[in-house]
DNA sequence: GGGACTGTAAGATATCCATCGAACACTCGG
DNA sequence: CCGAGTGTTCGATGGATATCTTACAGTCCC
């Protein structure tokens, strides 16, 4: 559980998750997230949400494909990633 | 919304939430809660969750008792307060 | 096979934050 | 007024972690 509400707790983190939920699964690559760090943070922030349970990865071919895991996660943490999918732009204003 | 959710990511404010959930309002001072820190610490913890919003402070002659606030909490950050509650023992577990 | 591309791993750095000890402010009862 | 009790503030410290750079391991295409 804390591992989960830290995973969660950092910006570039929920970006990802938000980003995920707007696309089908297995469609985006690690690489293919608009966000401010580097390919190496980066790496380090999809392992963290492999870590919480919240997405998944899978290898196609040169790349690395994601998914997230809404009906694990919701099983596991009821209602959190509706939390993080609504209020958009709060994010922003903190 | 990454105040609150970093607000909640800390093991010992996770304990002072259910511990509060489990009392009334307004009787539990600062003080009289379990936790393994100091009480320089515990000030610390519970000026984190007065700036979340989870919790409110009222000075009743030499103590500070505490509240937590239930309604305006589900109304920010709806069913994170019922995520805490729940699944008791599984903050321990990690 | 040699590049281009994608992602991971390792090491270094820097920042954040949880904690503590000590000093201070406040309330209450002798 | 003084002491006990309660909580805050301040400064310092240590540990966790987010980040970068560099190097490496894959896959694909020419």
């Amino acid at each position: 559980m804390l591992t989960a509400l830290s995973a969660v707790s950092d910006p570039v983190r929920i970006k990802l998750i938000r980003d995920l939920a707007g696309s089908a699964d297995w469609t985006r690559s690690c690489g293919s997230f608009d966000v401010p760090v580097g390919k190496a943070a980066l790496s380090h922030h999809f392992s963290v949400l492999r870590g919480a349970g919240l997405v998944e990865q899978r290898d196609e071919g040169p790349r690395r494909v994601n998914r997230l895991r809404r009906e694990e996660f919701e099983e596991r943490f009821p209602g959190l990633l509706a939390l993080l999918l609504r209020d958009d732009g709060a994010v922003a204003a903190e």
